[in-house]
DNA sequence: CGTAATACG
Protein backbone atom coordinates (compact mmCIF):
# COMPACT_ATOMS: atom_id res chain seq x y z
CA UNK A 1 0.00 0.00 0.00
CA UNK A 2 1.27 3.56 -0.24
CA UNK A 3 0.48 5.93 1.99
CA UNK A 4 0.93 10.08 1.24
CA UNK A 5 1.54 12.68 3.72
CA UNK A 6 1.44 15.66 2.83
CA UNK A 7 1.27 19.62 4.61
CA UNK A 8 -0.23 21.71 2.10
CA UNK A 9 -0.18 25.00 3.36
CA UNK A 10 -3.94 25.91 2.61
CA UNK A 11 -6.27 23.44 0.76
CA UNK A 12 -7.74 25.90 -1.51
CA UNK A 13 -4.15 27.34 -2.38
CA UNK A 14 -2.93 24.00 -3.03
CA UNK A 15 -6.00 23.10 -5.26
CA UNK A 16 -6.12 26.36 -7.26
CA UNK A 17 -2.03 25.32 -7.84
CA UNK A 18 -2.51 22.09 -9.18
CA UNK A 19 -2.22 19.84 -6.39
CA UNK A 20 -5.58 17.41 -6.91
CA UNK A 21 -4.01 17.08 -10.57
CA UNK A 22 -0.85 15.72 -8.83
CA UNK A 23 -2.72 13.73 -6.45
CA UNK A 24 -4.93 12.05 -8.82
CA UNK A 25 -1.07 10.12 -10.67
CA UNK A 26 0.20 9.07 -7.29
CA UNK A 27 -1.26 5.92 -7.13
CA UNK A 28 -2.13 6.69 -3.23
CA UNK A 29 -4.52 4.34 -0.69
CA UNK A 30 -4.07 6.75 1.86
CA UNK A 31 -3.23 10.53 1.69
CA UNK A 32 -2.88 12.12 5.42
CA UNK A 33 -3.12 15.94 4.67
CA UNK A 34 -2.67 18.68 7.14
CA UNK A 35 -2.86 22.74 7.31
CA UNK A 36 -5.61 22.80 5.49
CA UNK A 37 -6.55 26.30 6.48
CA UNK A 38 -9.92 25.55 6.31
CA UNK A 39 -13.59 25.19 7.20
CA UNK A 40 -15.19 21.91 5.29
CA UNK A 41 -18.15 24.48 4.63
CA UNK A 42 -15.54 27.04 2.88
CA UNK A 43 -14.97 23.99 0.54
CA UNK A 44 -18.67 23.23 -0.54
CA UNK A 45 -19.65 26.72 -1.15
CA UNK A 46 -20.69 27.72 -4.94
CA UNK A 47 -17.67 29.01 -5.99
CA UNK A 48 -15.66 26.46 -4.28
CA UNK A 49 -18.27 23.23 -5.02
CA UNK A 50 -16.01 21.29 -6.63
CA UNK A 51 -15.22 17.39 -6.16
CA UNK A 52 -11.61 18.53 -6.27
CA UNK A 53 -11.80 18.50 -2.25
CA UNK A 54 -13.63 15.73 -2.33
CA UNK A 55 -11.01 13.18 -5.08
CA UNK A 56 -12.50 10.85 -7.13
CA UNK A 57 -12.02 7.07 -5.92
CA UNK A 58 -11.47 8.41 -1.97
CA UNK A 59 -13.36 8.27 1.35
CA UNK A 60 -12.57 11.81 2.06
CA UNK A 61 -12.60 13.24 6.05
CA UNK A 62 -11.97 16.59 7.38
CA UNK A 63 -11.12 17.79 10.86
CA UNK A 64 -11.14 21.47 10.82
CA UNK A 65 -9.93 23.88 13.81
CA UNK A 66 -12.20 25.99 15.42
CA UNK A 67 -10.14 28.94 14.07
CA UNK A 68 -10.78 30.53 10.36
CA UNK A 69 -8.02 29.96 8.11
CA UNK A 70 -6.32 27.89 10.91
CA UNK A 71 -4.64 24.26 11.29
CA UNK A 72 -7.02 21.42 10.25
CA UNK A 73 -6.53 18.20 9.12
CA UNK A 74 -7.60 15.76 6.48
CA UNK A 75 -7.72 12.05 5.60
CA UNK A 76 -8.26 10.44 1.87
CA UNK A 77 -8.77 6.76 1.66
CA UNK A 78 -9.39 4.60 -1.15
CA UNK A 79 -11.23 1.98 0.87
CA UNK A 80 -14.02 2.75 3.55
CA UNK A 81 -12.27 2.55 7.39
CA UNK A 82 -13.75 0.87 9.64
CA UNK A 83 -13.93 3.16 11.65
CA UNK A 84 -13.09 7.38 12.01
CA UNK A 85 -11.51 9.32 15.01
CA UNK A 86 -11.30 13.10 15.37
CA UNK A 87 -9.83 14.39 17.78
CA UNK A 88 -7.19 13.11 20.87
CA UNK A 89 -9.64 13.91 23.32
CA UNK A 90 -8.51 16.92 24.95
CA UNK A 91 -8.96 20.39 24.07
CA UNK A 92 -6.05 21.46 22.01
CA UNK A 93 -5.72 18.90 19.73
CA UNK A 94 -9.65 18.83 18.92
CA UNK A 95 -10.59 22.51 18.82
CA UNK A 96 -7.39 23.01 16.56
CA UNK A 97 -7.83 20.29 14.43
CA UNK A 98 -4.87 18.78 14.56
CA UNK A 99 -5.42 14.62 14.50
CA UNK A 100 -7.84 12.11 12.25
CA UNK A 101 -7.47 8.71 12.62
CA UNK A 102 -8.34 5.89 10.38
CA UNK A 103 -8.73 2.59 11.39
CA UNK A 104 -8.56 -0.64 9.17
CA UNK A 105 -8.80 -3.96 10.86
CA UNK A 106 -5.64 -4.16 13.20
CA UNK A 107 -4.30 -1.09 11.10
CA UNK A 108 -4.68 2.97 11.94
CA UNK A 109 -3.38 5.16 9.92
CA UNK A 110 -3.21 9.13 11.04
CA UNK A 111 -2.52 12.49 10.18
CA UNK A 112 -1.11 14.93 12.71
CA UNK A 113 -0.14 18.87 12.71
CA UNK A 114 1.89 19.36 15.41
CA UNK A 115 1.66 22.94 16.55
CA UNK A 116 4.80 25.24 15.06
CA UNK A 117 6.38 27.47 18.14
CA UNK A 118 8.70 29.96 15.45
CA UNK A 119 6.43 32.73 15.46
CA UNK A 120 7.32 33.34 19.41
CA UNK A 121 7.88 31.83 22.88
CA UNK A 122 4.70 31.72 24.06
CA UNK A 123 3.72 29.69 20.70
CA UNK A 124 6.65 27.04 21.28
CA UNK A 125 5.40 27.27 25.18
CA UNK A 126 1.83 25.97 23.54
CA UNK A 127 3.85 23.39 21.40
CA UNK A 128 5.91 21.96 24.43
CA UNK A 129 2.75 21.99 26.09
CA UNK A 130 0.77 20.26 23.21
CA UNK A 131 3.67 17.68 22.47
CA UNK A 132 4.38 16.17 25.99
CA UNK A 133 0.36 15.83 26.31
CA UNK A 134 0.76 13.94 22.69
CA UNK A 135 3.27 11.70 24.17
CA UNK A 136 0.67 10.36 26.72
CA UNK A 137 -1.34 9.10 23.97
CA UNK A 138 1.42 7.77 22.19
CA UNK A 139 2.60 5.45 24.92
CA UNK A 140 -0.60 4.51 25.20
CA UNK A 141 -1.01 4.01 21.18
CA UNK A 142 2.30 1.61 21.67
CA UNK A 143 0.15 -0.20 24.69
CA UNK A 144 -2.66 -1.22 22.13
CA UNK A 145 -2.24 -4.30 20.07
CA UNK A 146 -2.53 -2.37 16.90
CA UNK A 147 -0.17 -1.15 14.00
CA UNK A 148 -0.34 2.33 13.63
CA UNK A 149 0.97 4.61 10.47
CA UNK A 150 1.01 8.50 12.07
CA UNK A 151 1.70 10.29 9.48
CA UNK A 152 2.03 14.46 10.14
CA UNK A 153 3.93 17.88 10.41
CA UNK A 154 6.04 17.23 13.47
CA UNK A 155 7.37 20.30 12.84
CA UNK A 156 10.47 19.11 14.81
CA UNK A 157 14.59 17.64 12.72
CA UNK A 158 15.40 15.07 14.65
CA UNK A 159 19.26 14.26 13.98
CA UNK A 160 22.05 16.35 12.22
CA UNK A 161 21.39 15.05 9.11
CA UNK A 162 17.84 16.23 8.95
CA UNK A 163 18.58 19.54 8.75
CA UNK A 164 20.59 21.95 6.30
CA UNK A 165 22.07 24.31 8.93
CA UNK A 166 22.58 22.26 12.71
CA UNK A 167 24.26 25.00 14.42
CA UNK A 168 22.68 27.99 13.64
CA UNK A 169 19.36 26.42 14.47
CA UNK A 170 19.95 25.08 18.05
CA UNK A 171 17.96 28.14 19.31
CA UNK A 172 14.91 28.07 16.91
CA UNK A 173 12.05 26.34 17.46
CA UNK A 174 11.99 22.98 15.77
CA UNK A 175 15.82 22.59 16.06
CA UNK A 176 16.13 22.97 19.95
CA UNK A 177 17.81 20.32 22.26
CA UNK A 178 14.21 19.67 24.02
CA UNK A 179 12.41 19.18 21.24
CA UNK A 180 14.73 16.40 19.65
CA UNK A 181 14.98 14.67 22.92
CA UNK A 182 11.30 14.65 22.25
CA UNK A 183 12.04 12.46 19.09
CA UNK A 184 14.63 10.80 21.00
CA UNK A 185 12.04 9.36 23.53
CA UNK A 186 9.93 8.70 20.87
CA UNK A 187 11.89 6.76 18.73
CA UNK A 188 14.64 5.00 21.44
CA UNK A 189 12.27 4.53 24.54
CA UNK A 190 8.30 4.34 23.08
CA UNK A 191 9.58 2.15 20.39
CA UNK A 192 8.04 4.09 17.29
CA UNK A 193 10.06 4.10 14.07
CA UNK A 194 10.96 6.55 11.83
CA UNK A 195 9.39 4.75 8.20
CA UNK A 196 11.56 6.94 6.00
CA UNK A 197 14.78 6.53 7.68
CA UNK A 198 14.27 2.79 7.79
CA UNK A 199 14.87 2.96 3.71
CA UNK A 200 16.96 6.26 3.25
CA UNK A 201 20.32 7.20 4.86
CA UNK A 202 20.90 9.76 3.00
CA UNK A 203 21.74 13.97 4.13
CA UNK A 204 19.34 16.42 2.37
CA UNK A 205 16.08 14.83 2.55
CA UNK A 206 14.19 17.74 3.51
CA UNK A 207 10.40 18.18 3.58
CA UNK A 208 10.61 21.73 4.58
CA UNK A 209 11.86 25.32 3.39
CA UNK A 210 11.31 28.55 4.52
CA UNK A 211 10.22 31.03 2.04
CA UNK A 212 12.51 33.36 2.64
CA UNK A 213 15.51 34.07 0.83
CA UNK A 214 16.49 31.48 -1.30
CA UNK A 215 15.71 28.44 1.10
CA UNK A 216 14.06 26.22 -1.35
CA UNK A 217 16.54 26.78 -4.13
CA UNK A 218 19.65 26.20 -2.49
CA UNK A 219 17.92 23.47 -0.48
CA UNK A 220 18.22 24.81 2.72
CA UNK A 221 15.80 22.98 4.57
CA UNK A 222 14.52 21.02 7.18
CA UNK A 223 12.93 17.69 7.69
CA UNK A 224 10.10 17.66 9.70
CA UNK A 225 7.35 15.79 8.10
CA UNK A 226 6.77 12.19 9.25
CA UNK A 227 5.19 8.44 8.84
CA UNK A 228 6.21 7.28 12.45
CA UNK A 229 5.23 3.39 12.42
CA UNK A 230 4.52 1.08 15.15
CA UNK A 231 8.22 -1.25 15.68
CA UNK A 232 5.33 -4.31 14.09
CA UNK A 233 5.46 -2.19 10.54
CA UNK A 234 9.16 -1.63 10.22
CA UNK A 235 9.80 -4.83 8.06
CA UNK A 236 7.14 -3.66 6.02
CA UNK A 237 8.64 -0.64 4.78
CA UNK A 238 9.62 -1.03 1.28
CA UNK A 239 10.06 2.66 -0.35
CA UNK A 240 10.52 6.10 0.81
CA UNK A 241 10.51 9.44 -1.62
CA UNK A 242 10.31 13.25 -0.87
CA UNK A 243 8.19 15.02 -3.87
CA UNK A 244 10.71 17.73 -3.50
CA UNK A 245 9.33 19.17 -6.46
CA UNK A 246 6.08 19.94 -4.74
CA UNK A 247 4.59 23.69 -6.35
CA UNK A 248 1.66 23.11 -4.51
CA UNK A 249 3.26 23.90 -0.69
CA UNK A 250 6.29 25.39 1.01
CA UNK A 251 6.31 21.06 2.39
CA UNK A 252 7.31 18.56 0.25
CA UNK A 253 4.42 15.69 0.27
CA UNK A 254 6.52 12.24 1.55
CA UNK A 255 5.36 9.13 -0.10
CA UNK A 256 5.95 5.59 1.67
CA UNK A 257 5.20 2.20 -0.28
CA UNK A 258 4.54 -0.55 2.44
CA UNK A 259 4.94 -4.09 1.97
CA UNK A 260 0.88 -4.42 3.00
CA UNK A 261 -2.48 -5.43 1.31
CA UNK A 262 -4.81 -2.49 1.23
C1' DC B 1 6.71 36.62 2.60
C1' DG B 2 2.41 33.29 1.74
C1' DT B 3 -2.16 31.87 3.31
C1' DA B 4 -6.27 33.40 4.67
C1' DA B 5 -8.47 36.62 7.80
C1' DT B 6 -5.49 40.64 11.40
C1' DA B 7 -2.83 35.94 13.12
C1' DC B 8 0.18 32.57 12.17
C1' DG B 9 3.82 29.97 10.27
Amino acid sequence: MRVITANVNGIRAAAKKGFFDWLKKQKADVVCIQETKAQEHQLKQPEHDDPLFYPKGFYSYYFDAEKKGYSGVALYSRKEPDKITMGLGWDHADTEGRYIQADFGKLSIASLYLPSGSSSDERQANKLKFMDRFMDDLKAIRRQRREFIICGDYNIVHKEIDIKNWKSNQKNSGCTPEERAWLDVLFYQVGFVDAFREVNKKPDQYTWWSNRGNARANNVGWRIDYQIITPGLKDKVKKASIYKDSWFSDHAPLIMDYDIDF
